[in-house]
DNA sequence: ATGAGGGTGACATCAGAACC
DNA sequence: GGTTCTGATGTCACCCTCAT
């Protein structure tokens, strides 16, 4: 018996049980709004996790850029390579990852790293039903990958003190992972909470030390497409220090989304997936501030680029309510105005009527406003067919209806009626 | 109730091909 | 050139069972 186990997984498990640490934290739980994941990674986590939707999630990826120091240039890189025959890091990775850290945090951030964990519960913070094998063979997968994939650093590892570490090689996530299959356990623990991973030690290190890299975990689990969500990830960083962020279509979908699609070259469905981005995220919360899209054409004329700008919050730590209730009458004027001059500013505005304007602005959010006008001014774009106010119009109506909890004015006969 | 696993299928995403 | 269709693949939900 004690032979046997030498060589088994399950050995680094068994003197992982024997330590005295054991905290779990048994019940379901509630994830908090924000999050701290590790500064590195939070960093470089548009980096490290690609969509699964990506042509290259099999191959080792490696990310080059320079840094100052000194007064000299040196070429800094990240690579991220995949154990054989297994994926390199999604961002489905991504969501577990973070999933892990929320019970850390939970269980009152254990120095050893060590996390016990049901996959029930995991699935709880992550935001999945559980379903079976399938999730349970998910989990387990990518706790394979946080393992088994092997990040190195040069001159691009933040220690805790600031300091950029010359070469750190070879890091996984996890310094053990295992995911214990029902099959495999013994009568006594075969319904109890059994799942347990260590987190890197350097990573915990940092945690505790305060060197972390704070995200909207709400506004980040909302976002259901993959591509998106590493989109949100990388903006949410570069809107970090700088108020405005843009780049160019091919640039931004080849390189940075990993999109390698033929039907990129043409102009039109790269507009169409500026379009998506820009309707998936202008208006979600960073974890301070606003997102906010827009697309706008190339000044050669041959490409759009997406521009990202962060509106500041009046209060960053409230959140504001997706569905708010009916605007004053004194905040939809000014709200009306303001798109009513953004509109007349355009090509081929149209006579936007005032009181229809201002009607909208008092029934519908206003993020969904922006966000109407923004997706519209990019639909416009090109095609002359109706006025500028017909497509805004348009928008709105197709955004409230898609909506869960609105409802178009004109869809119920009850609804219309306000003051 | 809670810990799981099994089977099935709907839906989303991407990308190339076909069509206008 | 723009636009839509189609198929491969990945993700996730539903409903079931089992054991304590």
């Amino acid at each position: 018996m004690q032979g046997q186990q030498q060589n088994l997984p399950e050995a680094t498990i068994n003197s992982l049980t024997a330590d005295s640490n054991d905290q779990i934290a048994i019940s379901l739980f509630e994830p908090k709004k924000e999050i701290r994941p590790e500064y590195n990674i939070g960093k470089f986590a548009g980096v490290i996790f690609a969509s699964p939707y990506a042509k290259n999630v099999n191959e080792i990826r490696k990310y080059n850029w320079q840094v100052v120091d000194d007064d000299q240039t040196l070429d800094a890189s990240l690579t991220v390579t995949p154990l054989t025959g297994q994926k390199t890091p999604t961002t489905t990775t991504f969501r577990v990852f973070l999933a892990l850290i929320q019970v850390w945090e939970h269980i009152g951030f254990p120095e050893d790293g060590i996390v016990r964990f049901s996959a029930r519960q995991l699935c709880n913070v992550i935001g999945w039903r559980w379903a079976g094998t399938d999730t349970a063979n998910r989990i387990y997968e990518h706790l394979k990958i946080l393992s088994g994939t092997s990040i190195s650093w040069t001159l691009a590892y933040q220690s805790k003190d600031g300091q950029l570490s010359k070469l750190y090689d070879d890091m996984s996530i996890l310094s053990s992972a295992s995911y214990r299959q029902r099959g495999s356990l013994f009568e006594p623990e075969k319904f109890s909470i059994v799942q347990k991973i260590r987190l890197n030690p350097d990573l915990v290190d940092n945690m505790l030390a305060g060197h972390v890299r704070p995200m909207n975990y709400v506004a980040f689990k909302k976002i259901g497409n993959d591509t998106t969500a590493v989109l949100y990830t990388c903006l949410d960083l570069y809107l970090h220090k700088k108020p405005k962020w843009e780049r160019r279509a091919v640039a931004l979908l080849s390189s940075d989304l990993a999109l390698m699609g033929k039907r990129y070259e043409k102009r039109f469905n790269r507009h169409a997936k500026l379009k998506e981005f820009v309707r998936e995220l202008d208006g979600v919360a960073l974890f301070t501030g606003t997102l906010r899209l827009a697309i706008e054409e190339t000044a050669d004329g041959k490409d759009w680029k997406l521009v990202a700008r962060k509106e500041k919050t009046a209060s960053p730590k409230r959140q504001r309510p997706i569905v708010k209730s009916v605007t004053s009458e004194e905040e939809a004027e000014m709200l009306a105005d303001e798109l009513i001059e953004m509109i007349l500013r355009q090509p081929r505005s149209g006579k936007p009527n005032r009181a229809v304007i201002k009607f909208l602005c008092k029934l519908y959010p206003q993020p969904l406003l922006r966000q109407a006008l923004s997706v519209a001014k990019a639909d416009y774009q090109g095609k002359i067919k109706k006025t500028l106010t017909h497509v805004f119009v348009a928008e709105i109506k197709r955004a409230v209806q898609e909506h869960p909890k609105l409802q178009w004015y004109d869809d119920a006969p009850n609804t219309g009626q306000s003051n």
